[in-house]
RNA sequence: GCCUUGGUGGCGGAACUGGUAGACGCGCUGGAUUCAAAAUCCAGUGUCUUCGGACGUGUGGGUUCGAUUCCCACCCAAGGUACCA
C-alpha cells in the first residue's frame, strides 16, 4: 500500500476536529502546561513558510507536553488590526472588515492543513468586538491610574485626588509630566473641575501630549517610518516632514526599573534581554541647570525670570569642560532666545531638520552640522558665557534635547567644536587631546577644573553632584532612553478610544457601554481638513444621557460630545491577549479569576526576536500594570521565550525617480551613480530634478513582488503596472530591452512582497513532510534561506517509514532494534527539551535507515516510535497508530521511556592523532586503563609508520575519547 | 551610526563541556530497473595531489598536546532602531 498522505491527512484533520482532541479545559488534575505561538497579523498575501516555523515548533512542544501528561492549552488568533487591510481599503473601497474576514478565512484553512493541535474554540480577533471591549477597558483602567513612587506601584487615581485633597502634590511621590505645578490642598479645593481634570491628566497612565509624527502634506496623513523611504512617501515619493500634533501617550517610563529587573527573573534569550536592556537605555549621571544670559535684542525675554537650560549629562564631572551647549533645533527655547541677526540661519536649519528622519539623524555622524543661535548661557560654576547652538545630532526625544558639550571628552562634541572653531579646553591630567577626545572614565583625573581637580571621575561626579544641589543647579539623576509611547494612530483600522471630549477634556466612557464599535466611514483617507479617517465618520457623537453613539449634528457640548478621532495602535490588542485566551469568551470580564488562577502565565511563548522592543516590551509592561491593580497573579506573563529565526526571501527592488515629472523606474543596470544615470537618460533632455536635489530622495528603491520576476531577474512589466494603480502610467528606462531588478536577501514578509506559500507544497507533499522540513532546514532560532528544493528528502523519509510498518509482527524485538530506539528515544527527547527539533529529524532518518537494514518488524519497537514521531508528523503517527491495532487517538500515549542498559558498549574505536591531526583509528575495550592504552597504541605498526624513527615527546591519552601523539 | 545575531563543501546544515570537521538531507556523477520517463534501489561525491600525502570551518593574529569551539583585531550579511506587525 502506499503512503497516501492526501487521505491519511484529511482523514486525522477531520478526527481532530470532530473529536476536540485539542480542547483544553480550565481545571484538570495534570499539570497545566499553556505553549503560545505569537498570532499572525492576517495580510492579503495569506500565509507564508515563515508564518508556521513557529508554531509547529510550538505544536511539536505542545504534542510532546501531552505525550508527557500536561494539561495542554495551545490557543491561537488573529491579530486582525493593522495598516495593510486600510491601505487596501483606500486602495479598493472595500471594507477592511471584509478584506480581514475574507484574509481570515484563508488562514484558517492554511492552518487547518498544517494539522495545528490548536484549541480552536478559544480563537481570539484583536478587531472583534467582543475582543476590543476588552482592549478599551484596559485603557480605562489606564487612565484611571497614576503611578505611585512610594509604594512603587500603579494605583487607582482615587487614592490621588484623596492625597491632593489632603496635602497638595508637593508630599506625593509620583511619575508625571515635567510641567506639573506644584500646589497645596487648599489650592487643590479650590480648582474647577476642569483644572482638576488638567492636572490629573499630568499623572495618569495614560495621558494626552504633543508628540512628533512623520506628516505628510501631500498625502494629508502620518505615515509609518515602514511607509517612508529615502525620506519621500513610499506611495506616490512626496516630502514628509515632522510636526507635532496631541496624541495619547502611554506612561512606561513609570515602568522603566521594573522592566529592567524583571528580566533577571524570566528565562529568555539573553540578546533579547540585551534589547530590551539597551532600549530602556539606564544611565546614570546629573541633570544640570543652565541660566540664559538675557539679551536686550531678544524681546522675549523676561526680566525678572530668566530662561534656563536643562541637561542630563552621565559626565557631571567634567563640567568645567563645557565650552559651548547644543540644543535640538525643535527645542521649545529655540525661537525664543535666537537673537535677530541669527534667526534666519536658525530657522532655515530648523526646517531642514524637520525633513530628517530620527534614524537618519542618529546614522548620520559623519556630517556635522549645526547653527550658532547668538545666545548665551552662564555656567553655574564659572559664570563665564557659554554660547548656544542647535545641531540636528542632538534629538529632542532624548534626555531634555539639549546637551551641555564638553569637546574634550566626548568625540560628538569634539568634532562639532574643531569644525566649527569653538575652543576645545583640556580638564583631563596628563592626557593629549589634539587629535581626538578622552572618554576613558577609568583613568580619569580631572584638572583645571576648581574644586574638583585632582579628583577621580568617581569622587568627582559626586563631589560635583553636591555642589549643583548646594546651588540649586542640579541634582543626581537616573535617565532612560526609553520614552514614554505614543497611544494615537491617525488610522481607521483600529481600536476606537472610549473617550468624548467636553469643554477639551477626555471623558472615558462608563464600562457597562463597552464596546464602543468603530463607526462607518465612506472614505478612509484623513479628512480634507487634515483631521484622521473617523473625521469622514458622520455618527460618531457621543449622547450622555442616553449613552449611545449619535450623529455628529446633534452634537451640543451639552449632552452631546465628539468622539475622538484617532484610533489605537497595532499593539494594543496584542498586549493582553494572552490572558484573555484563558477564558475568551467571557463578557462579564476580560478573564475570570478561575481561569487566570489556574492558568497563571505562559509556560512557553515562541514568536520572532524582531518583536524584542515592541510587542515584548509593551506586553510586559501592561502585565506589570495589570499585577499592580490585582487582575493577575504574576507580574511576568511569559516564563520562557524562545526566538524562532525568520525564514528569509529573496526580495526584488525596482528604482523609482521622477523624470518631466513622470514617474520613471530605471532598470538595474542603468544606475550607476545619479550622474551617470542622469546623463545617460537624460541626453541634454529637460528634466525636473536640479543637481542640487540628486541627494537621497533623488532615486527610491521600491519592492516589487517576486511572483512579477522572472529566474534572471526579469520584471514582466506589464503585469507591474497592472500590480499598481499608481504605476499604471509609469515609464521604464530598460536596459537591452528588459527590466533588470535588484536583489536581496531580506526577512520574508508580506510588506517585502517576497513571500513563498505553504499550500502548493502541502498539496504536492502534504503537512507531515513541509512540518519535518521547516524544521530539518536549521536551528529554530536561526533566520535561514527558504528553498522549496531540499523537502524531498524528508518527504521520501516518510515513506521509508510507512514501508518500515509493511509488516507487524509480535517478535521480541533484537538488541540492535532495541540500540537503534533508545539512541533515538535519547536523542529526541533532549531535542525537544531544547529546541533542537532539526537534529531530531536527522535522527528519526538515521533511526529507520538502520530498522530497515535491520528489517525490523517487532510491534514494540513499531509502537514507540510512532510516539516518538507524533508531534513532528502527526497524520502519519495517527495511522501508524491506527495500523498497529489502537483505535484511540496517539495524542495523549505516554511517551517512550529512554533506558541506559540498551547502549551500553564494550569497546571503543579511539581515533588516534598525531600533533593533533587523526591519522588512523584503533579499537580498544574501554576498561582499558591509560597506560594500557599508550602502550597499545606505540606499539601498533601504523604509529610507527607515523613517528619514522622519531620519538614522542608527548602521549595524551583521554580515556574513551582521543589519543594524542607529539613529537 | 548604535544594539543583536550569524559566517563550515555546489546548497541547507551536523559536531554534547576544547578531543575523529563535513552526521543527516538536497544537488551532482556513475550504475541497476524501465521501450522511455517518473518513482525506487546501489555506489561515489570538501579542495589539491607527484596517490606518499598536503591543505581545509569569513580574514589576520594569539592561547593549547589539540581550536568550528576560548581570547584580540578586522571584513561581510541579516534583524531592530520607537507609527509594519
Amino acid at each position: 500500500m502506499n503512503y497516501d498522505f492526501r487521505d491519511i491527512e484529511a482523514k486525522w484533520q477531520k478526527y481532530w476536529a470532530e473529536n476536540e482532541t485539542f480542547k483544553a479545559i480550565n481545571d484538570s488534575d495534570k499539570p497545566k502546561f499553556y505553549a503560545l505561538s505569537m498570532f499572525p497579523y492576517p495580510s492579503g498575501a495569506g500565509l507564508h513558510v515563515g508564518h508556521p516555523l513557529g508554531y509547529i515548533a510550538t505544536d511539536i512542544y505542545s504534542r510532546y507536553k501531552r505525550h508527557k501528561g500536561f494539561n495542554v492549552l495551545h490557543p491561537m488568533g488573529y491579530d486582525s488590526f493593522g495598516l495593510p487591510a486600510e491601505q487596501y481599503a483606500i486602495q479598493t473601497g472595500q471594507h477592511p472588515a471584509i478584506t480581514t474576514e475574507n484574509n481570515i478565512k484563508r488562514y484558517r484553512e492554511q492552518l487547518d492543513r498544517l494539522g495545528f493541535s490548536f484549541d480552536w474554540s478559544r480563537e481570539v480577533r484583536t478587531s472583534n468586538p467582543g475582543y476590543y471591549k476588552w482592549t478599551q477597558w484596559i485603557f480605562i483602567q489606564l487612565f484611571n491610574s497614576w503611578y505611585n513612587k512610594s509604594s512603587d506601584k500603579a494605583e487607582a487615581i482615587e487614592t490621588l485626588v484623596s492625597l491632593f485633597e489632603k496635602e497638595g502634590n508637593t508630599a506625593v511621590e509620583a511619575v508625571c509630566d515635567e510641567d506639573a505645578p506644584n500646589f497645596g490642598a487648599a489650592e487643590w479645593n479650590a480648582f474647577s473641575e476642569k483644572e482638576k481634570q488638567e492636572i490629573l491628566l499630568k499623572y495618569r497612565l495614560t495621558y494626552l501630549a504633543d508628540t512628533e509624527v512623520n506628516w505628510c502634506p501631500a498625502l494629508g496623513t502620518v505615515l509609518a517610518n515602514d511607509e517612508i523611504v529615502n525620506g519621500v512617501s513610499e506611495r506616490g515619493g512626496h516630502p514628509v516632514i515632522r510636526k507635532k500634533m496631541t496624541q495619547w501617550s502611554m506612561r512606561i517610563t513609570a515602568y522603566a526599573q521594573r522592566l529592567l529587573d524583571g528580566l533577571n527573573k524570566i528565562d529568555w534569550p539573553q540578546p533579547l534581554k540585551d534589547s530590551q536592556t539597551n532600549w530602556i537605555g539606564r544611565s546614570e549621571g546629573a541633570s544640570v541647570t543652565f541660566n540664559v544670559i538675557p539679551n536686550a535684542d531678544v524681546t522675549s525675554s523676561a526680566v525678572e525670570k530668566p530662561d534656563t537650560i536643562e541637561v542630563f549629562t552621565t559626565r557631571p564631572d567634567t563640567i568645567f569642560g563645557v565650552s559651548f551647549m547644543t540644543l535640538a533645533p525643535e527645542h521649545d527655547l529655540v525661537p525664543k532666545i535666537t537673537t535677530p541677526e541669527q534667526k534666519a540661519e536658525v530657522e532655515a536649519y530648523v526646517e531642514a531638520t524637520a525633513k530628517r528622519s530620527e534614524r537618519d539623524r542618529m546614522a548620520d555622524v559623519k556630517t556635522i552640522s549645526g547653527v550658532f543661535t547668538g545666545a548665551y548661557a552662564e555656567h553655574p560654576f564659572t559664570k563665564e558665557p557659554v554660547p548656544i547652538w542647535i545641531g540636528d545630532y542632538v534629538l529632542a526625544s532624548y534626555g531634555t534635547g539639549a546637551v551641555m558639550a564638553v569637546p574634550c571628552g566626548d568625540q560628538r562634541d569634539y568634532d562639532f567644536a574643531k569644525h566649527y572653531n569653538i575652543a576645545i579646553p583640556n580638564i583631563f591630567e596628563g592626557v593629549d587631546i589634539s587629535e581626538e577626545a578622552f572618554a576613558d572614565k577609568a583613568t580619569t583625573i580631572i584638572a583645571n577644573s576648581d574644586f574638583l581637580n585632582g579628583l577621580s571621575y568617581k569622587e568627582a561626579t559626586k563631589k560635583v553632584i553636591a555642589e549643583l544641589e548646594k546651588i540649586g543647579h542640579g541634582v543626581g539623576k537616573v535617565n532612560y532612553r526609553l520614552r514614554d509611547a505614543v497611544f494615537s494612530r491617525q488610522r481607521y483600522w483600529g481600536e476606537p478610544f472610549p473617550v468624548y471630549y467636553v469643554d477639551g477634556m477626555p471623558q472615558m466612557i462608563d464600562l457597562e457601554h463597552l464596546p464602543l464599535e468603530l463607526p462607518e466611514v465612506e472614505k478612509y483617507l484623513p479628512t480634507e481638513t487634515g483631521e484622521p479617517p473617523l473625521g469622514n465618520a458622520t455618527t460618531w457623537a457621543w449622547d450622555r444621557l442616553k449613552a449611545e453613539v449619535v450623529s455628529n449634528e446633534l452634537i451640543d457640548h451639552v449632552n452631546v460630545f465628539p468622539l475622538e478621532l484617532n484610533t489605537m495602535p497595532g499593539w494594543a490588542g496584542s498586549s493582553q491577549y494572552f490572558n484573555r485566551y484563558m477564558d475568551p469568551r467571557n463578557d462579564e470580564a476580560i478573564f475570570s479569576p478561575e481561569a487566570i488562577g489556574y492558568w497563571q502565565d505562559v509556560d512557553l511563548y515562541i514568536g520572532g526576536s524582531e518583536h524584542a522592543t515592541g510587542h515584548l516590551l509593551y506586553s510586559r509592561f501592561w502585565q506589570k500594570f495589570m499585577f499592580d491593580r490585582g487582575y493577575v497573579p504574576k507580574d511576568e506573563y511569559v516564563q520562557k521565550l524562545i526566538n524562532q529565526g525568520m525564514i528569509t526571501g529573496t526580495s526584488a527592488f525596482v528604482y523609482r525617480t521622477k523624470i518631466n515629472g513622470k514617474v520613471t523606474f530605471i532598470s538595474k543596470g542603468k544606475i550607476k551613480t545619479y550622474a551617470d544615470y542622469l546623463i545617460e537618460i537624460t541626453d541634454g533632455a529637460d528634466f525636473d530634478l536640479k543637481p542640487e536635489q540628486f541627494g537621497t530622495s533623488a532615486l527610491q528603491k521600491i519592492h516589487a513582488d517576486v511572483s512579477l520576476v522572472n529566474a534572471s531577474d526579469e520584471l514582466d512589466v506589464e503585469a507591474f503596472k497592472k500590480w499598481q494603480p499608481e504605476y499604471k502610467d509609469a515609464e521604464f528606462i530598460l536596459e537591452d530591452g528588459k527590466y533588470i531588478v535588484g536583489r536581496e536577501v531580506e526577512k520574508m514578509s508580506k510588506s517585502k512582497y517576497n513571500v513563498v506559500n505553504p499550500d502548493a507544497i502541502c498539496e504536492e507533499y502534504g503537512a507531515d513532510s513541509l512540518r519535518l522540513y521547516e524544521m530539518f532546514l536549521g536551528p529554530l532560532e536561526q533566520s535561514k534561506p527558504w528553498n522549496t528544493a531540499g523537502i524531498t528528502g524528508v518527504h521520501s523519509f516518510l515513506k521509508k517509514l510507512w514501508r518500515l510498518f509493511e509488516v507487524i509482527e509480535d517478535k521480541e524485538p533484537t538488541a540492535d532494534n532495541l540500540k537503534t530506539l533508545h539512541k533515538t528515544i535519547k536523542k529526541v527527547e533532549e531535542d525537544i527539551e531544547n529546541f533542537s527539533f532539526n537534529t531530531s529529524v536527522s535522527t528519526f532518518m538515521i533511526c529507520v535507515n538502520e530498522l530497515t537494514a535491520q528489517k525490523c518488524t517487532s510491534r514494540a519497537i513499531f509502537e514507540q516510535l510512532a510516539i516518538l514521531v507524533s508531534p513532528y508528523a502527526p497524520h502519519i503517527a495517527e495511522e501508524l497508530w491506527e495500523r498497529l491495532g489502537h483505535t484511540e487517538s496517539i495524542a495523549e500515549a505516554p511517551f517512550p521511556k529512554f533506558e541506559e542498559k540498551y547502549l551500553v558498549e564494550s569497546s571503543k574505536e579511539y581515533p588516534i592523532s598525531f600533533n593533533g591531526k587523526m591519522r588512523f583509528k584503533l579499537e580498544l575495550p574501554l576498561d582499558m586503563g591509560k597506560d594500557e592504552i599508550e602502550a597499545a597504541v606505540l606499539a601498533h605498526e601504523k604509529t610507527q609508520e607515523q613517528l619514522q624513527g622519531r620519538t614522542p615527546k608527548k602521549v595524551i591519552v583521554v580515556p574513551g575519547k582521543i589519543v594524542n601523539i607529539v613529537g
